[in-house]
DNA sequence: TTGTAAGCGTTATCAC
DNA sequence: GTGATAACGCTTACAA
């Protein structure tokens, strides 16, 4: 029954004002020693609990934090969210979710009920070009974070946090390369769909600096599409078919495995593969997926630590985190028999 | 640029009263079709969005539901939270998240919390008793739904989804007992931590109805806990030890698969074990889970549906909402070879 | 150091 | 039907 104590009903009760009783509780200067001690134990002795929305009519500070992610079914996102959410609690932010779907309509909504809802800051993984999020921040004035976004262009108007794709794509290919392989694939999503395009290049300079032949498996996102893209680039003849794939997700990996059943071939025997971002489960698998491992409540984490820092006044030395990524290696990578 | 136009700016803009101007906003009666008319196509005009502290502040509203769940670390919640977000967004309302991790103290924060800010109603899944919840719908008189709560005790004061245990429990029984299993073993968690003890009266009744013998295995919700205590349960001479166990979680029933291989038993072989909720990467364990699957994305719709419905004045026909459960049948079970 | 009073942008109660 | 005006609970100049 806390509801309904107001500082009017501390500063009656104790025949002040309410301003002394606002300074008071609010810890700044302008009320005397013993006069201050007097109001926050009567508050605390009534139950006192601030309006939360009176506060956030008169400061336009909410003490709420947006998150913004682009799928609420992926367990990466997951891990993101509790970092985030563990975060902002102990700083005393509370955080507001929502999922674009991939849908730029409904991510545009959501800037707009964010931007109504006078959240404090926002962290954000933008699906496609980011001009909406750059116009929120110019709007809002409200700190913002990229994640995992691959735009880099924006560095003096928006934060970002993001894994080490480059290292990712590093560590993946030296490893096949350090076994033996000499034909790699790497299972990219569409260029509008996803940060791939960096992934690739990377790929891409790679294969002439280690010399393996370097072919691109472009595919939409769905396990099944994957699928039969990676079954179809199988198809050629041992001497010349990829004898090892990067996936671009664990997800993505899985459905190698099951390409690769397609058509006839075991892994690790007859091919590699190679997932990105160890899901849960990952080690599970059949065999255990060798895949490269981010520390997912990390990204939430620092994002919110980004968020935190700035609106207290203390903006970060780097507004650009990278979280590191390592190589996993389990069973799903082998030398090549051809 | 929104921020900044508000009723007062329309209302001089068109040489009418502000009152006049929230009437016509808020689609009340009280002022004329015509006057209507024009304020509404100003508003429009000059892109006018309601400050939505100072409605908070007037009509304690705040279009935001509450979610509160226990782990954000299982995507079982990840799907409950796609669920209720996407309801929630179709119906103008936002959604703040909050993981008690499983710590009655940070329950009653986030509970507290979330009467600070006011919001329209809460969806939560409850850790130990529910005293807590029923204190915050009688101090907050908003709508409360438990989500997969056991409690069936105050179903006067709040509202409830959950999926059907009971038949979870049936279907994996009854398939395990077709199988020709004799000696099942239930993996349990703690009476305080979960809903399970209702799990456990039926496999218990059960137990008596098809004539076999029953085992519960008690542990903690961890997986390296659950392992010990499964493998513990597996010593005994394979006359006697459980031919197969049912798990409450896909999660337990992957450490029963190492614990099983930690006493060098085989998966189905040797033991058979049905898993619960059907994680999404449960079809590619090894060997492939047989598992009760719950929609768990209805479990969150259905969630806020209820809120929804209760403060739009509509409360539901049957505020008790049970989800159905199926079998999905794969490799980990199998008929007993002793 | 303390108190008074003017808003923040709405909604709601009145007169007219 | 329409327009003043008083809250809602708080912060913050400004006076005392």
């Amino acid at each position: 029954m806390a509801a309904g104590i107001t500082q009017r009903d501390i500063a009656s009760s104790l025949g002040v004002s309410i301003s002394a009783v606002s300074l008071a509780l609010s810890g700044r200067a302008g009320v005397g020693e013993q006069l201050r001690e007097q109001i926050l134990a009567r508050a605390a002795e009534l139950g006192y609990r601030p309006n939360v929305s009176a506060v956030a009519l008169r400061t336009r500070r909410t003490k709420v934090l947006g998150l913004l992610i682009r799928n609420l079914r992926n367990p990466h996102f997951l891990d993101v969210i509790d970092g985030f959410d563990e975060t902002c609690a102990s700083a005393g932010y509370d955080v507001m979710v929502g999922s674009s779907r991939y849908d730029p309509d409904r991510e545009r909504e959501l800037l707009d009920a964010f931007e109504d809802r006078a959240i404090d800051g926002l962290a954000i993984a933008p699906i496609g070009a980011s001009r909406q999020v750059r116009q929120w921040h110019a709007s809002t004035k409200r700190p913002v974070v990229l994640l995992n976004s691959a735009e880099g262009g924006d560095r003096q108007t928006t934060m970002s946090v993001r894994s080490d794709q480059r290292t990712a794509v590093d560590l993946a290919v030296r490893h096949l390369v350090d076994l033996g392989h000499r034909r790699l694939a790497m299972v990219i999503a569409p260029p509008d769909k996803s940060p791939d395009p960096e992934r690739w290049q990377r790929f891409h300079v790679l294969s002439a600096q280690l010399d393996f032949a370097a072919t691109a498996v472009t595919t939409e996102l769905s396990a099944d599409a994957a699928r039969v893209a990676v079954a179809d680039a199988l198809r050629g003849a041992p001497e010349v078919r990829p004898t090892a794939f990067v996936a671009n997700s664990d997800y993505i990996a899985h459905a190698v495995y099951l390409a690769a059943a397609d058509c006839g071939l075991r892994v690790p025997d007859d091919v590699s593969v190679i997932g990105h971002d160890d899901l849960p489960t990952s080690a599970s698998l059949s065999p255990p997926l060798t895949t490269i491992g981010v520390n997912r409540r990390e990204i939430g984490e620092r994002a919110a630590t980004l968020l935190i820092g700035t609106l207290a006044g203390r903006p970060p030395e780097d507004p650009d985190v990278i979280v590191a990524v390592d190589l996993r290696v389990r069973s799903s990578t082998a030398r090549p028999t051809v």
